[in-house]
DNA sequence: TATATTACTGACTCACCGGTTAGTAACTTC
DNA sequence: GAAGTTACTAACCGGTGAGTCAGTAATATA
């Protein structure tokens, strides 16, 4: 009774279209959750409904399936940024502020800080995927950073800072915070309270970082 | 020709005594610069100058290995550190630069940690491993902190503070920096000066725990 | 020097996974 | 509805690495 069979339920449907982004979502899921190495091609195939070999239609190999997830995922949110630190007008600590704020919104908090920490992690093994990520988020990364830094400079709402210097102080807390999420999250008791931890380190930040005003010294 | 042959030049020694420390010193060396997963135990045993049936005499398996290398290597210290605080007398304040110094030399620029990048790269896929890490050394540590955090403020010598918070934010910069040395470290221009990062780091700890004195704010 | 003991070797198994491909079934077109 | 196209499957291959064990050679003993 070939008809029933198929006119209830096809074994498989042809949808060339939605395939890539549910991989997409499916990598990034099992990428995040058991690292870049752990990861087997077959349960991200699962994951996203299809076989294996259907995975290989869309994609060349693993490394660039995670590329496609970085490009996909990362890649966007960086560009937003560059637009965001393009276009501001106002204080330039309000600029560090709201960058550092929708950062761990948009990554931080999401599941692609995991991306974040499977880098940190995995990068000496995999010096290809490091090199590329290096290039197509870190150094953009810290590019906007220093940017934000060089226009506080610049319109003297920042006292002069070695940019290069400073920019590890900026990412370090976020980074940290990141990792943390991904770490002994069965071991881990109490979860750390991260909007004040974060509204702390702005506040650290911005005090640090604005120009001493000979006037409101005593 | 055997008398020559084992005369000059024996295929291998018995040197029963010698081998744990020798195995232990290579599986330092491979977990910290591969991780755990990626490390070949044939490669501990070779970089040991044995096969690896011979290191499947001394070491149950891979996870009691890396146990083992935990107990050698990083729980000393931990011991160190609590003779350290129990024996301290002095400002509770030079109590926590003297152990985030001690922290920073004996692990920090040591190899050793690479064990606890390690640890947060992987511990979500040992689970077995992670719990005997936390049980090892995070709580263990984390105890440190805290006690040392009491005992200022039992002493009057650090304003009151939530520990169970405090002892994040004196973690994170060390942990960071710990890091920091063992991922992209190919992609890395410039390396980071520690010293002048710790200094800066210990000094606003310092201040930033110190008992209000009603004295000096004019 | 002969015999017993055991530290050590290296070849083996088994399971797993990245990547390949011959074949199949869903859809399209006429 | 028959023929053609192609998205998709599933069985397969080759390499790899944890763990095993029968055998070997270094040493102890007498």
């Amino acid at each position: 009774m070939p008809t029933l069979e198929t006119k209830l339920k096809p074994r498989w449907e042809r949808r060339k279209d939605a395939r890539p982004q549910e991989l997409l979502a499916a990598a990034l899921d099992l990428f995040v959750e058991r690292g870049y190495a752990a990861t087997r091609l077959d349960e991200v195939a699962a994951q996203a409904g299809v076989s294996k070999g259907t995975l290989y239609l869309y994609f060349e190999n693993k490394e660039e399936l995670f590329k496609a997830v970085v490009r996909e995922h990362l890649v966007p949110v960086l560009v937003d940024a560059e637009a965001l630190i393009a276009h501001f007008e106002g204080h330039s600590s309000d600029l560090l502020k709201t960058f550092i704020l929708s950062w761990w919104r948009r990554i931080g908090e999401t599941k692609l800080s995991g991306i974040s920490k499977l880098m940190m992690a995995e990068s000496g093994n995999f010096p290809d995927v490091a090199r590329f990520y290096h290039e197509e988020v870190i150094s953009r990364g810290e590019a906007l950073i220093i940017s934000i830094l060089e226009r506080g400079v610049t319109r003297g709402e920042f006292r002069p800072v070695d940019a290069q210097h400073a920019k590890l102080v900026i990412v370090a807390p976020v980074l940290m915070l990141m990792l943390w999420r991904h770490s002994f999250h069965a071991c881990q008791l109490e979860p750390i309270d991260t909007q004040s931890y974060l509204s702390c380190f702005i506040d650290l930040l911005t005090r640090g970082l604005e120009t001493p005003r000979a006037s409101t010294v005593h």
